[in-house]
DNA sequence: CGGGTGCTTGATCTCTATCAACTGGTGTGG
DNA sequence: CCACACCAGTTGATAGAGATCAAGCACCCG
């Protein structure tokens, strides 16, 4: 427990502004067997083509899923921050087929992917929402496939600005327009498919056309509607609408 | 019904070569309700930031996904053949965040998205079944990402000529190392994120290397070990593996 | 036979990578 | 409290990968 909370709370209020659950289901997810470890910055806490058999939950901190070549170089697949269930996916899959990788000190909790399934097949309220929370995990990395694919050097990295800055804003980490970015410019570029360099230039014209400002990795948006025009972002695609919901009058 | 088979039977053999079903579960799925629609090549069949209703299952044929940029560049996130269950992702999103079109003439059967969701409440197989159908999905996004973000031109039209081999062969679309590719240049272009120009200038580095051979759109793999070394193609994400099942002896 | 579509080729230019050096902040130990 | 090391960020110079533009070719189909 952090501070008398049960620290799955994180996701479960993350899964019920989508959509809120009954009373049972909500109880049977508090109550199940978790481990909490702590990694420090830069651990890798998934290796890629690993059999799985616990999934990941972040509780606090920021880490990221990755790829790489043969020749060692790495593509961040997703970053993911308080509240996320990181590999929910390795409830069914059976081997991890990418890394996951911590960007700051960060505490995770580790439950059996077996208790995930359980918990689909006592409460189909669950089954929707875990389907839900990977139908909307896939639909980012479409988006993020087109800002490496045809956007932009520029537009690329401030379309990750701002999909960093929404995420933060969900969790209360961000003042107005102002928040921290725990990632280096080394880690953003491996996440927009530039070099490290190329990703500081591009900061650097973000900066010189007002979208930004930064002081370290304390960044502020200085002009949102420019930023989402410069980066054609449209939170559309995070479905912060939520899931269909079943309408029980059909034949 | 195509030549007297019930044209759900291809996406149920697909479901069934990863884990079998119950008789009724089966049943189930072959009693949908379904509007079978043929389509010209070329046509739009799901647009995007449209609302949905219906999911698409490819009876047979060749479709893509794709999302685009307001200057009008396309990113094509995925193909899909006979037996695939096109936008499945559409059972529980209310908007759709990208648009389907078709490569060849293509038939298709539209089915209710309630529809999906109850045959998901009704079966828990199901629930399983559908949702790992789109945490493959997700993982093959992954590796597109990679290609995109991360390999050289030669290296990401090579993967991507595998990915489809792969995907023809397990629909028996394939003789031997010989396929006919139902996709022009410029898509594939789409696809791995290149001008069309770049793309025929690595396919034909492509030849000649040796990896391959191509007289119009037929397509013939002559040194498959050497391709996969040169894409790093490991099929691994693909997850031929199946889904994760329930050990029923857990606490 | 004409016209469309897709494939191929050449020339040129731009964007991004690479390599290398330098700066500035932070933390640590003497 | 200073010296030093270390790391992230910044800058410059140069090379190379890939884009763009433009033209020509080949095949298919009406």
């Amino acid at each position: 427990m952090v501070d008398g909370r049960n620290p799955l709370e994180g996701y479960l209020t993350k899964i019920e502004a989508r959509r809120p659950l009954s009373g049972k289901a909500r109880d049977a997810f508090l109550a199940l067997r978790v481990n909490s470890e702590h990694y420090d910055i830069y651990r890798e806490i998934v290796r890629e083509d690993e059999p799985t058999s616990m999934c990941c939950l972040v509780v606090q901190g920021c880490v990221s899923r990755f790829k790489t070549v043969p020749s060692g170089e790495r593509q961040i697949n997703s970053f993911h921050f308080d509240g996320d269930m990181v590999d929910l996916q390795s409830a069914l899959l059976l081997v991890s087929d990418h890394g996951i990788r911590t960007h700051s000190p960060t505490t995770v909790l580790r439950i059996e992917c077996n208790a995930i399934l359980q918990l689909t097949l006592d409460h189909p309220e669950w089954a929707h929402a875990f389907w839900f929370d990977t139908i909307v995990d896939a639909a980012i990395f479409r988006e993020w496939m087109l800002n490496v694919g045809r956007r932009a050097a520029v537009g690329r990295v401030g379309h990750l600005i701002l999909e960093i800055f929404h995420k933060l804003e969900r969790i209360g980490r961000t003042d107005q327009y102002k928040f921290t970015m725990p990632i280096t410019q080394n880690d953003l570029a491996d996440a927009v498919g530039l070099s490290a360099v190329h990703t500081n230039r591009s900061l650097q014209q973000l900066r010189e056309l007002g979208m930004i400002s930064s002081i370290g990795r304390t960044f502020v948006i200085e002009d949102l509607a420019g930023m989402k025009r410069l980066a054609s972002f449209d939170p559309t695609y995070l479905h912060p609408e939520g899931p269909r919901v079943l309408d029980p009058n059909r034949s």
